[in-house]
RNA sequence: GGUCAGAUAGCUCAGUCGGUAGAGCAGAGGACUGAAAAUCCUCGUGUCGGCAGUUCAAUUCUGCCUCUGACCA
């Protein structure tokens, strides 16, 4: 960890104080590392914004922090699910706020934790206004509404709510599924459960990082992949099918889906590490393009 | 040395019965309200290996050359 990159995001603390600071940007570029020495810096502890850090055993292929570094500083919100479990955005919002009413209204500074993490959504959710209709999934229901194609889904949501198609992506066949359950469930016009009172977030100070060179991040990424085949990737997928089966939360993540269809000789090792790195680089991009649509974003170019 | 098959987008290749060409992958840009490492949308001009010939017109046909691969000596 540079110093120089330390000093900067120290400077943009200082003259933007705030409740939260949120270490932001895409994989690989050294948010970990970051957070960990500012929470030792401001002793505070640390809140995981990154969906996949949510869940247990799952090291290797997410990057995890170490458990020494898990050990010297309070995290939340990491290792609280298992790998046969799912978890989502709304879920995130809510665990949120009950940590961060605890940490107002037990601390006196004015910082009261660094949260980190890569999932925009995920930070968007906890510091902004975002209203998510407080209706759960129903797992049965979206089997039930998967099998069917792009055009009859998109009849059904226009049969209950002919305005929705202004609010959604109607070509996107998950988006059209949750949009039909929040109706069914609640009854009303998503633009009804949309609106619901806004209420006041939380005071945050947004530090991203990248690399100005697009190419070297992508060479980043494609080292470590490598170095988590020889960390034992292979391995640890093994063991997570053999204890849970090849879960949705598993199959869903970049890394342990690609070995999953090694492990059952669909691809080579070969092929399966090339997809790991392929997919990581468009995530990577995918992510950029989510932080930068963020005006308020002080960003830190290596 | 000889025979045959190739040489087209960053990569793998298709195609033009002669009217200057298009897929997949890679890549780029964008979206995102309880699946978000998920999911979805948009984007393809490249001396069609080189030189010459035939032709109104050649990447396409013919000849020679260069390179690659296979086979025969």
């Amino acid at each position: 960890m540079p110093a120089d990159q330390i000093n900067q995001a120290l400077k943009i603390i200082q003259e933007n104080p705030s409740e939260f600071v949120v270490i932001l940007g895409p994989t690989c570029t050294g948010k970990t590392a970051l957070s960990l020495v500012l929470a030792n810096h401001f002793q505070v502890p640390i809140i995981n914004a990154d969906s996949r850090l949510i869940f247990q055993e799952m090291d290797i292929g997410t990057a995890k922090p170490t458990l020494d570094e898990l050990n010297i500083i309070k995290h939340f919100l990491i290792n609280i699910k298992k790998p046969n479990e799912t978890y989502s955005a709304g879920e995130f919002q809510q665990d949120f706020d009950k940590i961060a009413s605890d940490l107002i209204s037990n601390q006196s500074h004015t910082l009261k934790a660094i949260i980190v993490g890569g999932t925009g959504l995920y930070i968007k959710s906890a510091l902004d206004n975002l209203n998510i209709p407080r209706i759960s999934p129903n797992s049965s229901f979206r089997e039930e509404l998967g099998a069917l194609d792009l055009e009859s889904l998109q009849k059904l949501l226009n049969e209950l709510d002919a305005s929705a198609k202004n609010l959604i992506d109607m070509k996107n066949k998950i988006r059209i599924i949750r949009a039909i359950e929040i109706i069914k469930v609640s009854g009303k016009k998503l633009s009804d459960n949309r609106k619901l009172n806004p209420s006041e977030r939380y005071k945050a100070t947004y530090i991203g990082l990248n690399y100005s060179d697009r190419e070297f991040l992508y060479s980043l990424i494609n080292k470590r992949v490598v170095q988590m085949i020889e960390a034992g990737l292979v391995d640890e997928t093994q063991q997570l099918i053999d204890i849970y089966g090849a879960t949705q939360t598993l199959k869903s993540t970049i890394g342990y889906r690609e070995i999953i269809s090694y492990l059952n000789q669909e691809i080579n090792l070969e092929e399966s590490i090339y997809l790991i790195q392929k997919n990581t680089r468009n995530y990577a991009k995918r992510q950029i393009t989510w932080f930068k649509s963020n005006p308020k974003t002080n960003w830190i170019y290596k």
